[in-house]
RNA sequence: GGGCGGGUAGCUCAGUUGGUUAGAGCAACUGGUUUACACCCAGUAGGUCGGGGGUUCGAAUCCCUUCUCGCCCA
């Protein structure tokens, strides 16, 4: 019989061919839609000259899911796409290549630098994008957005503007992370602590009021000696008491500083004598204030030292250090350098260890903590799974003020201007606004722009337009947000997720000091945040370019098609902690595809497949129809997968749904329903054929509806392939509908799902695996010409038998099989419905009978045991729920049937 | 140092409120090509659920303790 299809699935051509389909019918435009329930996600945006990694893959798949999930639940579906300009990362790169143009930022100037960076993003941009369309996303382009776009960068500045005004946004002079190679202050969450293999020198300073006397003192940053203005001791310790109010010299330059006692100092660190260097480290910052101690910085933002560093001026900070050595061990104050493991915070980007330096910065004192935690507590805002809620708390009760400038040229400049040649730390020769001072030629605007997070923390609301009152704006706000969920990795926690809470809180209404919960669950920009893991290599490493571990999704949705890789590698990923990735794990997802395939082609061999256009046409085919009992059972297992990915999505168990689908669709449909029905789909006239197609059809539709989701370009092709539609309608069109209302459904029609029944047949299973066992034992599997003879068990079994003989024939491969109440020296295998035994007349291999049943005895020995220790126990019978113990003695019941027949099989022998 | 999460079959992981003889995919092994699919089919083997203690009629699941790995924060 003709089908349409090819004997195995091609990806390429099915997916570009549907992608295309699906953007010129609009099928990814949110709208506005009165009386449809409306479901919106905001993309978190990737980097805008950034390629699409493994990580992408998985945080997009899953967005998708959801928002297809969305559309065939006839919701109103946005997916809002856009890309973020990525400050520093993007000026690395737009500096890099000047350099090797033998230029830099400071030769061209700030306009053609920004040239430059808009080139570079312009050229790069839009290229993960459209490696997002190559997955399958269904984004609706139309509203890209850019944080660097204009009506972006304004909902940034209003934002400040406001928080300004607010009292949120202030400027001070403290140590700040300083990053030397791209030269600007880093937040706190931008510092990442490695361990480091150091050296931890012992240093001798001699004591100023008693010369000879030394103390010894331990540091592990030499070249910030010309830096120190202090030594510090614990008040505590009794070996320095004698020393407070003292002084000791310096070695170079050579000069006395006092030493001073604080409760910082830890006195069993090194020799518990601190050099208190204050322009360069927290602590020691701290102290000196504590103290009134000078600060001295020694350093230029590029990590050389200047001109205070005396004769390390010009020198790299680490080649100071090793100088710095030198010189002690030469004017003989060097005692040791011992090994020395500790922590060092590194530069997220540049991958440098950071500076603390003395600078003026912007600060925002983050607005809403406590209601950000209360929608969190309160269960307004929910994290799954669950236990990322901690982290998230955690980090809210132990907030800092967040440094939001950076010395950078990309970026939304801070919209904040200085009377030119006037005292900037009087506020009224400080000008901020959206627009500027309207005299701008007295005016200099601040140098600096703010930190990417502080324009991406506005992305749920900004990308709609806000603040902008016009009405298109309100009216998607009022209808799309609080967005519906959040899908994220639970790294960027702090980053994004915590600040996006307390900007929505603060910002999506009005000026409030406090917020009731009522005011919070309409503030909240998103109800849900899905937190997945990250993907690793093998090995557990992060994927990286520079280890080379990391796969090029391109290519693996060249070797699996987009649908492969999505079902595949959301199929690997485990509930909110890391992937280990393999690109063996990924098959899956591609044979999952061809199964597919080939099972709707294998329908369509067996008939044309009108009559499908409509859940009713298809429903209608059931009136009258003649479902036989594993007809039953498969619509009775569509029921349940249905209800279980109901309750996945709901609970958001994402990574059960391929899991359930794939059972379902393979291991029940295609394994036991279609080999079963083989018979029935066989000819015309048998009187189940019409039934056993409806079902086929009925089946088919819904799983491709459950599996659209994940797998939407081949759940595509076979929906109008198997014409589940009209002519130029498509997939998303259609609602799935519960599983109670389908059943409900079938129940219009006269047929009613029958759980009991579906249990006969898992017995008939049962049966069968245990014939095809045996047979496999004697290397018979495969030929039909064997005869199987059953004793039946309980009397009620042989009509479950005799119902179910001609399948039980052709799926267990018998050509005969016969009832007999007693069988001697046969092979074979107890199950609930019956004995199974292999008809071989000759070459009954005795002694492998024996050991092979012995083995099933002692299996069934054991849960007798048990069984029965349960039921003589008192506690049990009084205790446990009466259920319970009805369903523990038929189990024991069983089981001892089967203990006995075995037994007896085995003394047969 | 504080916090979080793991430790279940050779590997990667499920296991929902405690309740049948603890499951899946991959890998291994045996055997197969019958109306779809070798990206396939049938079967086999493999686990004292990290260790110890406790609660309970009953624990992979709850509690305590301990070992171990990973991550986050300091």
């Amino acid at each position: 019989m003709a089908t349409e299809l090819n004997q195995s699935y091609d990806p390429k051509n099915v997916e570009s061919k549907w992608y295309k389909a699906w953007e010129e019918n609009g099928c990814f435009e949110g709208e506005v839609r009165e009386g449809q329930e409306p479901f919106s996600i905001m993309i978190p945006p990737p980097n805008v000259t950034g390629m699409l990694h493994m990580g992408h893959v998985l945080d997009n798949t899953l967005q998708d899911i959801f928002i297809r999930r969305a559309r065939v639940s006839g919701k109103s579906a946005l997916w809002f796409p856009g890309t973020d300009h990525a400050s520093i990362a993007t000026q690395v790169k737009v500096e890099q290549a000047l350099r090797k143009e033998g230029s830099s930022r400071r030769e061209i100037g700030r306009e053609k630098f920004l040239e430059r960076a808009w080139e570079w993003s312009d050229d790069h941009g839009g290229i993960i994008l459209n490696q997002l369309r190559t997955l399958g996303a269904s984004c609706d382009w139309r509203r890209t957005t850019f944080t660097m776009d204009d009506a972006y960068q304004r909902s940034v500045h209003e934002a400040f503007v406001k928080l300004y005004e607010r009292g949120y946004i202030y400027r001070g002079k403290r140590l700040v992370n300083w990053c030397p190679v791209s030269q600007t202050a880093l937040s706190n969450e931008e510092v990442i602590m490695k361990p480091q293999k150091g050296k931890l020198y012992k240093m001798r300073y001699e004591v100023a009021e008693e010369p000879g006397r030394f103390v010894e003192i331990s540091t592990t940053r030499p070249e910030t000696i010309m830096g120190d203005t202090g030594v510090a001791i614990h008040p505590d310790d009794e070996r320095y008491q004698d020393l407070i109010g003292k002084h000791c010299w310096r070695p170079f330059p050579r000069e006395k500083i006092p030493f001073v006692a604080d409760r910082a100092v830890e006195k069993d660190f090194g020799t518990g004598v601190l050099k208190v260097t204050p322009a360069h480290d927290q602590v020691d910052f701290d102290i000196g204030k504590r103290h009134g101690l000078p600060l001295i910085d020694v350093m230029n933002p590029d990590g050389t030292l200047n001109e205070l560093g005396g004769e390390f001026a010009g020198m790299d900070r680490f080649k100071a250090r090793k100088a710095a050595v030198a010189k002690l061990e030469e004017l003989g104050l060097l005692v040791e350098a011992e090994d020395y493991d500790n922590n060092v915070g590194f530069s997220e980007r540049a991958d440098v260890p950071i500076e603390p330096r003395l600078s003026e910065q912007w600060y925002l004192k983050y607005p809403k903590v406590e209601e950000a935690k209360r929608a969190v507590e309160k269960g307004i805002i929910r994290f799954h799974p669950k236990r990322w809620e901690k982290v998230y708390l955690h980090w809210l009760n132990n907030i800092e003020d967040w440094c939001i400038s950076r010395q950078l040229w990309w970026g939304q400049r801070i919209p904040v201007w200085y009377k030119k040649g006037e005292d900037r730390t009087n506020s009224e020769n400080i000008h901020v606004s959206v627009d500027g001072p309207s005299d701008p030629e007295n005016w200099e605007q601040d140098d600096d722009v703010l930190d990417t997070w502080a324009s991406s923390y506005l992305w749920p609301f900004a990308t709609f337009g806000w603040p902008s009152q016009d009405e298109k704006t309100l009216k998607e706000l009022n209808y799309f947000f609080p967005t519906s969920v959040l899908v994220t990795g639970f790294d960027i926690i702090f980053f994004w997720v915590a600040r996006m809470i307390m900007a929505s809180l603060e910002l999506m209404g009005e000026d409030k000091k406090e917020l009731s919960d009522e005011e919070i669950s309409k503030r909240i920009p998103f109800r849900d945040i899905f937190i997945h893991g990250l993907i690793r290599d093998q090995k557990g490493r992060k994927m990286s370019k520079s280890l080379g571990n990391s796969p090029d999704p391109l290519d693996l949705i060249e070797k699996f098609g987009a649908d492969g890789l999505r079902f595949g590698i959301i199929n690997i990923a485990p509930s909110g902690s890391d992937i280990l990735f393999a690109e063996d794990r990924i098959e899956i997802g591609r044979n999952f595809c061809n199964k597919l395939w080939n099972a709707c082609r294998f329908r369509q061999m067996n008939g044309a497949t009108d009559g499908n256009q409509s859940l009713d046409a298809v429903l209608d085919r059931f009136k009258g129809a003649e479902i036989d009992g594993y007809g039953n059972w498969i619509l009775h297992r569509l029921l349940e997968t249905m209800k279980e990915v109901e309750g996945q999505f709901e609970k958001f168990e994402i990574h059960q749904l391929t899991h359930s689908l794939h059972t379902f669709f393979w291991g029940d449909f295609c394994d036991w329903y279609v080999e079963a029905a083989k018979a029935m789909l066989l000819s015309k006239d048998d009187p189940r054929n019409g039934g056993a197609l409806a079902v086929s059809d009925l089946v088919i539709r819904q799983s491709l509806l459950l599996l659209h989701p994940v797998m939407p370009h081949i759940t595509e092709e076979l929906w109008q392939a198997m014409g589940f539609c009209e002519k130029g309608d498509f997939l998303q069109n259609t609602v799935l509908g519960s599983s109670a209302e389908l059943r409900e459904a079938l129940a219009k029609r006269g047929v009613t799902v029958d759980s009991k029944k579906a249990q006969d047949i898992e017995q008939v299973k049962e049966i069968i695996a245990k014939a095809r066992a045996v047979k496999a034992e004697y290397n018979v599997a495969s030929k039909r010409d064997v005869t199987l003879f059953v004793t039946p068990g309980v009397p009620e079994s042989l009509n479950v038998l005799q119902d179910n003989l001609d399948t039980i024939k052709k799926l267990a491969g018998a050509a005969e099989i016969e009832f007999k109440d007693t069988v001697e020296n046969l092979p074979g295998s107890v199950a609930n419905l019956g004995t199974v035994y292999l008809d071989l007349s000759s070459a009954v291999d005795v002694e492998a009978e024996k050991e092979r049943l012995s083995k099933e005895l002692q299996k069934l020995e054991k849960a007798i045991a048990a069984g029965s220790g349960k039921l003589k126990n008192e506690k049990f019978i009084s205790k446990a729920p009466p259920q319970v113990v009805e369903g523990a003695k038929k189990q024991l019941a069983e089981t001892q049937a089967k203990y006995d027949e075995t037994k007896r099989l085995l003394e047969s022998l």
